[in-house]
DNA sequence: CAGAAATGCTTGTAGATACAACTATTGCCA
DNA sequence: TGGCAATAGTTGTATCTACAAGCATTTCTG
């Protein structure tokens, strides 16, 4: 890709800048850090002729949850995307014969995204493509106990962020 | 009523799913967290008639370039988004009459995003939106030191990330 | 110095996302 | 019980993004 050196050395830093605060460079780090990431996962997938990112984290989440299915409302929660975005991703994969919808017994409003073979056994080749990248990218320089604890930093923000939305 | 987080009863804890592994966990948390705080950030500015989030990464990055301009390619990359798609970002914004297209005397190819001084002055009304947002996320349970901390371990990984795509 | 390769950016097109409006079902309460 | 509000999902539309092809300019190489 384009990686030329810009040469402008003599300068104020050139990161990105959501902010001079140091909260605000850790959000631009953060930023960053998961666009690079996203990005080089759904190359990886690409190159492996995968679907696309968005559909390994459908199929890994419904693979995890009781009985391999989940409410479509619980679903784009986990994911953090809207209800209406949902409905057409879980659509592709439906089409795909990766998933089927499944209906509740005692609440006829709620629809279930319910994992099929086919879909638990492409999980099964994804998975490894996204681990090793995964691996790649956060191995390097950060221990078991360093990712644990990142984990746990950032899901404090994130508990922060959804704060005031609740 | 529009799609959001209409929170749900049980909030499930529900971990959802890029691996077990510890890296696997932190890379979730990450993405989100990143969801997350965006969504808070877009929020907020909807709300107070600010445009889109991505214009301000666009103003602010610019706006601490030297001279205030900064190449498109640049900025592409800094944004970590493809060049297609900042050269149609950058239209909107030129139409909005926030940035001017400049170009180079030496180098006839590259152009060059400049901000006007409506660019500067709608800045200048987003950013404390925008840091305000930011401090209740990140403030709240993280110490300056452990922001910066966090910011140098994102931009490890981000590094590593790169690594492969170099 | 000519022609090929590389660089910087733009455009055309297809696919995906958000937002808002809509239907259907359930729960609440007088 | 009747009716209004809340909940769960879907659909229609507009916008945004990525991808690939294309044009212009610069650099490299024989």
């Amino acid at each position: 890709m384009s990686d030329q050196a810009t040469a402008t050395s003599t300068a104020p830093r050139n990161e990105a800048c959501p902010a001079n605060t140091p909260h605000g460079e850790a959000w631009g780090a953060l930023a960053r850090t998961h666009a690079a990431v996203s990005q080089r996962l759904q190359e990886a997938l690409a190159q492996g002729d995968f679907p696309p990112l968005p559909w390994y984290e459908v199929l890994a989440a419904v693979a995890e949850a009781p009985e391999q299915r989940m409410r479509m409302g619980d679903l784009a929660e986990v994911l953090v995307i809207t209800r209406g975005g949902l409905t057409k991703l879980v659509d592709r994969l439906v089409k795909a014969e990766l998933l089927e919808r499944t209906f509740c017994e005692t609440d006829r409003r709620v629809s279930y995204a319910t994992l099929l073979p086919a879909g638990a056994s492409l999980l099964r080749e994804m998975r490894p493509v996204i681990v090793g990248e995964l691996e790649i990218a956060f191995s390097a320089n950060l221990s078991v106990e360093q990712a644990n604890e990142l984990r746990e930093t950032l899901d404090g923000v994130r508990d922060n962020a959804c704060a005031g939305v609740l």
